[in-house]
RNA sequence: GGCGCCAUAGUGCAACGGUUAGCACGGCAGGCUUUCAAUCUGCAAAUCCGGGUUCGAUUCCCGGUGGCGCUACCA
């Protein structure tokens, strides 16, 4: 046989942002599909009119286009295509897989509609029990309908037998009929359930693979049987283990930032977001774990996808913002960088002209120091603006000393004279004047630092004078000098 | 409660019958140095428990425990 390129789809409902989990299989989804040369497509899954939030599917799409993943197909929407799964639920009623059901829906859709707590059975109907209105004959039914009674449209599972699947990430499945209830396929109100529109769409859509969180891996038996009623082999399933927050329970706001958008926020570079992403639940098959996406998407199986619960942890993804603000090439860089200051309002319009390799060198400077992109508007401030503060802990550290200002003044002359304006020019003229004082180099550095930008924890010296440029720097070391006196005026 | 899934350092992954149980984050301690980072070196730290199977179990089987999931006219 042939093998088809795949096809497989993520699938989001947009009753919330773009969560990490959700992240993670659209990822899987998307890299299964680049690697396999398959299609990606997206649907967007808002059968629930309740908690359907439309504004929300903008923010989703954006989420995904940061990460990096472009879909081929879609995106699709069910609301759109609300006939053809009340199409299939008819064919299925008159088929006799599915029956009507006229009770009344279950209590929890109250307002305090409340999960049963631990210990107490489910409400609703209990898994083996069928309900009675599965053994309805037709003039029963026809009755009941004729009665204007509203109903919902149930699947009928059979009674005994098994039903099995392949997973390509938990191997065979197999459970008993006896354990599946009678689910609901279509709601009183017409609208279909989840079991039904998926089975509907993938099927439509020619879905090959449904690659999806574990939390469908119970419920998937009956999509299973859905398939057989509808007269078609079910696709492949892999189902990919949840990730947990800390304290091991289902991420969920109390864990803070949750969804992607906050990250991105935060001042997390995709890049490194998605190399995180990626390892929780999955290896590269050897101890890399620094993994740009070619080299993810050469790599990515299924095969290789764990079983296990992820826990997600923080510290480990800004170890992976640290690395790729370092080693990402500068002109990949720069464009995040440009987009954080802008926000903070720090953006100048040389930057993007003339003055751009400048900036590429002061960003290069900084970017050791940085974990989060939002830490480069705080050094722009130092770095690109003269108003800013001396650091009061600065200050105390390193301007202890009482000859200070004067040899500061000594060191602006000997600047202002040096021949060359580079790295070497600047350190040998301070040097020798450490020398000619006596003092050690590392105490006029570290003085001068501040004095520069303000700050006791900054970028060496001398390249941060050349970045600055002379005019400036003789400026800052003036314009500290008063400072530094009144600095040391209160002491005796 | 029922059914199911999972179980290697604090965390994420390796080892898929034979290794001194490996790597990374984090922690701790050093080196480098011009402050802080980055970086380098070293250290501590794990096979959930109990039974089998086997010459040999992290690995296979059974039981227990724990975590998670499903058990909705949510997805």
């Amino acid at each position: 046989m042939a093998t088809m390129k795949p096809r497989v789809r993520f699938a989001p409902s947009p009753t919330g942002y773009l969560h990490v989990g959700g992240a993670r299989t659209a990822l899987f989804n998307w890299l299964f599909a680049r690697n396999q040369e398959g299609t990606f497509i997206l649907r967007v899954e808002d059968t629930d009119a309740e908690r359907n939030r439309p504004e929300l599917v903008q923010g989703i799409l954006n989420d995904l286009r940061w990460l990096g993943i472009e879909w081929d197909e879609g995106p699709f929407f069910q609301s759109d295509r609300l006939e053809l799964y009340r199409g299939a639920a008819s064919r299925l009623l008159n088929s006799g897989s599915a029956y009507p059901c006229f009770c009344p829906p279950a209590q929890y859709a109250g307002a305090d509609a409340q999960e049963p707590g631990e210990g107490e059975p489910a409400a609703g109907l209990a898994a083996r029990q069928r309900c009675p209105c599965r053994n309805l004959d037709s003039s029963q039914r026809e009755s009941k309908i004729g009665q204007g009674l509203p109903y919902a449209i149930r699947f009928r599972v059979p009674e005994s037998g098994t039903t099995g699947f392949h997973d390509d990430v938990f191997g065979e499945r197999e459970v008993e009929n006896a354990e599946i209830e009678d689910f609901v396929l279509q709601r009183s109100s017409g609208l279909p359930t989840y079991q039904l529109s998926v089975v509907v769409d993938d099927l439509a859509m020619g879905i090959s693979h449904v690659i999806r969180g574990a939390d469908h891996l119970s419920n998937t038996p009956k999509q299973v049987l859905l398939y057989r009623a509808l007269g078609a082999p079910a696709p492949v399933f892999a189902h990919v283990p949840l990730i947990l927050g800390p304290d091991r329970t289902r991420l969920s706001k109390r864990h803070g930032a949750t969804s992607v958008g906050a990250y991105a926020e935060e001042g997390f570079l995709p890049e490194a977001f998605r190399n995180f992403l990626v390892l929780l639940g999955w290896s590269s098959g050897d101890d890399t774990e620094l993994l740009d996406a070619g080299e993810t998407i050469r790599r990515f199986s299924l095969a290789s996808v764990s079983r296990t619960n992820a826990v997600f942890d923080r510290s480990k993804l800004e170890w992976f913002n640290v690395q790729y603000l370092q080693k990402l090439p500068i002109d990949a860089l720069l464009p995040y960088v440009e987009q954080a200051l802008r926000r903070a309002g720090l953006w100048r319009q040389e930057w993007a002209g003339p003055e751009r390799p400048w900036l590429a060198h002061a960003v290069d400077l900084i970017r050791p120091r940085t974990r989060l992109l939002g830490d480069f508007t705080t050094w722009a401030r130092a770095f690109f603006s003269d108003d800013f503060e001396y650091e009061p802990a600065a200050r105390e550290k390193f301007w202890k000393d009482g000859r200070l200002r004067d040899m500061l003044e000594k060191l602006a002359a000997a600047l202002g004279a040096a021949p060359e304006w580079d790295h070497d020019s600047c350190d040998r003229a301070l040097r020798e004047l450490a020398a000619a004082e006596g003092v050690k180099a590392g105490l006029l550095i570290n003085a001068t630092r501040v004095a520069l930008v303000g700050r006791a924890v900054a970028p060496p010296l001398f390249e941060t004078m050349v970045v600055l440029g002379r005019d400036r720097v003789l400026d800052r070391l003036r314009r500290a000098l008063p400072v530094i006196s009144a600095h040391r005026a209160p002491s005796p």
